[in-house]
DNA sequence: CATGAATGAGAGTTCATTCAT
DNA sequence: TATGAATGAACTCTCATTCAT
C-alpha cells in the first residue's frame, strides 16, 4: 500500500513531466493523476524539484547502467551492436529523452545530472572506441571528440524518431545500419586513411 | 532611444536567460539590468515569453541563414568545409545554444521554433548531401537519417567544447578535423562499401 | 503502561513547549521524542491546545495552591518568608515561567489560565496584606496595586534570574532580601510614612 | 500615496496583532483590514515577521527613548515622577504592552527585542538609583535586583490596569502614588532601616 | 490500546502584468 | 514614451487530525 502510493506518485509525474513538462506540471496535477491527496505527496518526497531529479537520475541511471553491461566485441560487428543497443535502450525509455529535451540538458534542475550521465556515457563509448583500437593515433582529446559525436548522432536520432516522430522499435534496424554505413569503421577504410 | 531601451533589454535577457535560465530570470531581473523601469518592458514586448520566443528566433535564424548561405563545394573539401563553417556559427552564437541546451530543445515556450530550425538545418544539409552524391543509393529516410546525424555530432561537440569547457574558436580546427576523418566520406571509402 | 505513554507525552510536550515554543513545536517532534506513534497522541489529549492548557493549567495550579498554603505570620518575617517562598516555587517550577513568558500571558491560548492564576495569587497576596495589617487605611483598589506590584516585581526578578541568566536556588536569599530592603515593611517606615 | 499605503499596513496590523494575536492573524486578514492587495503588503515587508518585529522594535524604540530622556531630579520627588512618567507612557503605548503580553516577551520572534528594551530600561532605571543614591551600600546586583523589580511592579501595574481593566490616564495619579508609598523611599525610612 | 500512513484545508509568498501619472 | 507602485491569481508546502489495521 505504502509503495503502491509512492509508484502511483512516480507514474503520474511521469506521464505528466512528459507531456506538460516540468514547470507546467504543478503538485495538485500529479495528486490528482495519482488519485491521491496533497500531503501524501509530501510524505515521499521532499518537493516537486526533488521528485523530478529522483525520476530523472533513476531514469537515466537505468540508461547507463544497461550501457555499460554491454560486452565489447569485434569492429565492425560491434559498432553495430552498440548503436543498436544504445538506440534500443532510448526507444525502450522514451519517455525520460523526452523529458529532457522538454527540460534541457543544461537547466537549473537536470545540470548536475545530465553531465554525470554524459560523462559516464562518452568513457563507455571511448573506452569501447580504444578496446577496438577504431581509431589508431588518436588524442585523447579526439578519442572524446569522437565519443561525444557519437553519443551526439545516436542521441539526436534517437530523439527524432522514437520521440518526435514517435516511431517504434522496427526504426532501430534502418537507423543502426544506416549510422553505422556512415561511419568509416571497416579496416579498409580507416586502414587507408590512416596510413 | 526608443531603440535604444528595446536593445537594452534584449541584452539583458540574453545575458540572463543564459547564466540564469528563463524561469528563474524574473522580469524586474531584466529591467534592472537594462536600466529601464518595469512598465518599459511592455513597451516592446508583449510578455515574458514573447520576449524568449523573439530572442530564440532570431538568434536561430541568424544561424540557419548564415549555413543556407554556404555554397556546396566538391566532395572532401566540402565536409570539413561546412562541418568548420557549422562549429563556427555555434561558436560565434554560443549564448543561444546554451539558453537552448538550458531550456530545451522541446520546451513548451520553443518547441515549434527549434522544430522549424532543425528542419531546416536538415534539409540545407540534406540537399548538401545530395548534391554531392555522398550517399548514392540512399533512400529519402536514410539521407534524413545521415543529415540529423550530422546535426547531432556538430551540436553535441559544439556544446561540449564552446559551452561546457568555453574553449574558444581554435578548437573548431581538431574537432572539424575528427569529425571529418570519422565520417567516411573519402571517394575510396565509401565506394568500396556501396559496391 | 498506558499512564507511561500519556506521562512520557507530557514530559516531551514540556521540554519542547520550554525549548522551542508552542507554535514551533509540532505534534510529530512531541511523539518522537516520547517515543510513541502519531496516533497516541489523540488517545489521551484531544488536541495540541488541549494538551498545552493542561500542562499549563497543573503547572500553575501547583504554583498557587502552594502559595495559598503558606500561612501568614508576623510582619517583618512575613515579608521576608512570603517572597523567598514565592521565588522558590518559581525556581522549581522555571520551566511553566519560561513557557508563559515564551507564549505570552495573554495569548490565545492561555489568557484566561493566567488570569485565573494571576487573580488567585493577588488575592493571596492582598488577603496577607490585610491580615498583617501592612497597610492601614488602604483602599481596595490600592491594596491591589500594592499586591499586582509586588506580584511584577518577584515575577520579573525570578524570569530574570532563574530563566534568562539561569541562576541556582541560592540566589533566592540574595533577591528576596533586597526585596524586602527596597519594599518598606518595617513598622517604623510605614509608621512614619503614614503618619 | 506610497507612504499612505505603508501607513494603512501598520496600522491594520498593529489592531490586529493587538486583538487576535499575532499567529491567528493572516497577511490576507491584514491586507483586507488595510484596503490594500496581498501583493502590496511585500512591497513594504519582507515578511509577516519582518512587519511584527519591525511594528514591535519602533514603539518599543519609541518608549525607551521617552523615558531615557526623562532628567533625574531629587529622591522623594524624583521617585514619583519617575514612576508615573513610566505610567503614562505605558497608558500612551498600551497597544504594544498588550501585543507583547499576547505574544510572549521571550516568544521566538521577538526575544531579542524586548530582551535589549528591558536591558535599556534597566539601566535608565540603575542610573537613576545610582544618582539619587537611593540605596547606598548596595553591590551592582542588587541595584540591577532593584531595578528589574521596580519595572516588573509598573509593567504589571500598566498592563492591569490600562490593558486587562482598560482605565484611562486618570489611574496613572493613584498608582503611582501608591507604589511610591510601598518602596520604602524617602530619607527617614531608608535611613533608619540601614542603621 | 497502539499504530503511522493518509488526509486536505489553508498559509505565506512570488511575480508577470497593468495603469494612472 | 516612460515610469514604478499596485495588483491578485496561483503555487508550493505544512501540519494537526483521522482512521483502517
Amino acid at each position: 500500500m505504502a509503495e503502491d502510493k509512492q509508484a502511483k506518485i512516480i507514474a503520474a509525474a511521469l506521464k505528466l513531466f512528459e507531456t506538460e513538462g516540468y514547470h507546467t506540471t504543478k503538485v495538485s496535477d500529479i495528486v490528482q493523476e495519482a488519485g491521491v491527496a496533497q500531503g501524501t505527496f509530501y510524505l515521499y518526497f521532499k518537493s516537486k524539484e526533488d521528485l523530478f531529479r529522483d525520476i530523472t537520475e533513476a531514469c537515466l541511471g537505468e540508461v547507463a547502467e544497461t550501457l555499460e553491461k554491454e560486452g565489447t566485441e569485434e569492429c565492425g560487428e560491434q559498432m553495430y551492436r552498440t548503436i543498436s543497443n544504445v538506440l534500443r535502450v532510448f526507444a525502450l525509455n522514451r519517455s525520460i529523452l523526452h523529458i529532457i529535451y522538454k527540460h534541457g540538458f543544461a537547466s537549473n534542475e537536470l545540470k548536475d545530472i545530465t553531465e554525470r550521465f554524459h560523462l559516464r556515457l562518452m568513457k563507455v563509448v571511448k573506452s569501447q572506441l580504444v578496446q577496438a583500437n577504431a581509431y589508431p593515433g588518436y588524442t585523447e582529446e579526439q578519442l572524446e571528440i569522437a565519443a561525444y559525436s557519437k553519443i551526439g548522432m545516436v542521441e539526436k536520432c534517437a530523439y527524432q524518431w522514437f520521440v518526435v516522430k514517435n516511431c517504434g522499435m522496427e526504426y532501430i534496424e534502418i537507423i543502426a545500419h544506416t549510422l553505422v554505413d556512415i561511419l568509416d569503421c571497416t579496416a579498409a577504410g580507416r586502414g587507408e586513411a590512416s596510413m
